[in-house]
DNA sequence: ATAAAAATGAAAATCAAATTCATTTAAAAT
DNA sequence: ATTTTAAATGAATTTGATTTTCATTTTTAT
């Protein structure tokens, strides 16, 4: 039965296994972006960087951390994520329609995005080739490279064969 | 003066010229769709395939098409716009923040996107080395592909030197 | 402890896009 | 050409994601 889920509500294929970060890691990076450190934001990096999913929509973040902060609202949670986007410490992707998901740089940097569209599984790659063609064509233009972007849109094998 | 305009608002850098079509042919596009022929439609195809932008928000389209058809909403340039999508006729490509860009479909097939975060430029080109590699990644995975996105997002060269 | 600056959360605002529904229109069937 | 029927239109409303506002609270530097 196809059910056509929005993208990024499965289990991820990683390319590897994420870093995880403990408590002061997260208020590093905190003071990194030139934020102040509030339980909220710590709470929320946490969910960031804990699975199986590291690809979290606002909504999937804001019900994990009503849990310890029931009082918590969207409020807090999309001005953190703006901000640790202007910081380029995490990465919104928007595959299709719905919500943008949010993931936690890490250190291996620049990978890609599959997405299956009908079970809205999300897998990852990396691939050096085009990484490198892609900075290529950039500086032949001379322009400045910010940001690049790669995604595959599929039906993947198990929703192939219905 | 640093301006941060809209991606999609400046004059395009295409590959090549754009194919032009006549009402004939915008006609035989809504019938290829399955799509009933009206005055509206016609008037919002006509509006895609004229430059010299030819990546066009809903908006854009409206606005134009309105000066023929002044009572025309978004309800009939939406629905259209997703129609055409859903049959392959023109790409819906949404880069950065804010409203989607729509173009018809040419067939110099699977074109790239550069968009300049400052200008809101968007710069076209190709490269089959990248096509066929995301096709060979597809392949070996066992998927279908559906689609492949390639963005790169930069600052231009007149944007660079201020 | 104090003060200044920043963060929070409830509520409202914004914005793109989709939907509803009464009316009109296109095109297929007579 | 007229009738029929299915589809399209447009005004208004709704949806859903994200942002903003503002009164209150919290953090951090002194
Ligand atoms: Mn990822
Ligand atoms: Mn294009
Ligand atoms: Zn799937
Ligand atoms: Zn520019």
């Amino acid at each position: 039965m196809l059910k056509n889920l929005p993208i990024g509500t499965q289990t991820d294929v990683l390319i590897e296994p994420r870093t995880f970060f403990n408590e002061k890691e997260l208020k590093e990076i905190l003071k990194k972006c030139g934020l102040k450190i509030t339980k909220q934001r710590v709470a929320v990096l946490k969910v960031l960087s804990s699975g199986p999913r590291y690809h979290k929509t606002a909504k999937d973040i804001l019900e994990e951390v009503k849990k310890n902060f029931p009082n918590i609202g969207f409020a807090t949670i999309y001005r953190l994520l703006k901000r640790l986007s202007q910081a380029q410490m995490i990465l919104e992707i928007s595959m299709g329609a719905g919500s943008s998901c949010y993931e936690l740089k890490t250190k291996q940097q620049s990978h890609y995005h599959i997405a299956c569209l009908n079970c809205g599984k999300i897998i990852e790659f990396k691939n050096k080739m085009i990484e490198t063609t892609l900075e290529k064509i950039v500086l032949e233009k001379n322009y400045t490279l910010k940001n690049q972007v790669v995604e595959i849109y599929v039906n993947c094998d198990s929703c192939k064969n219905q």
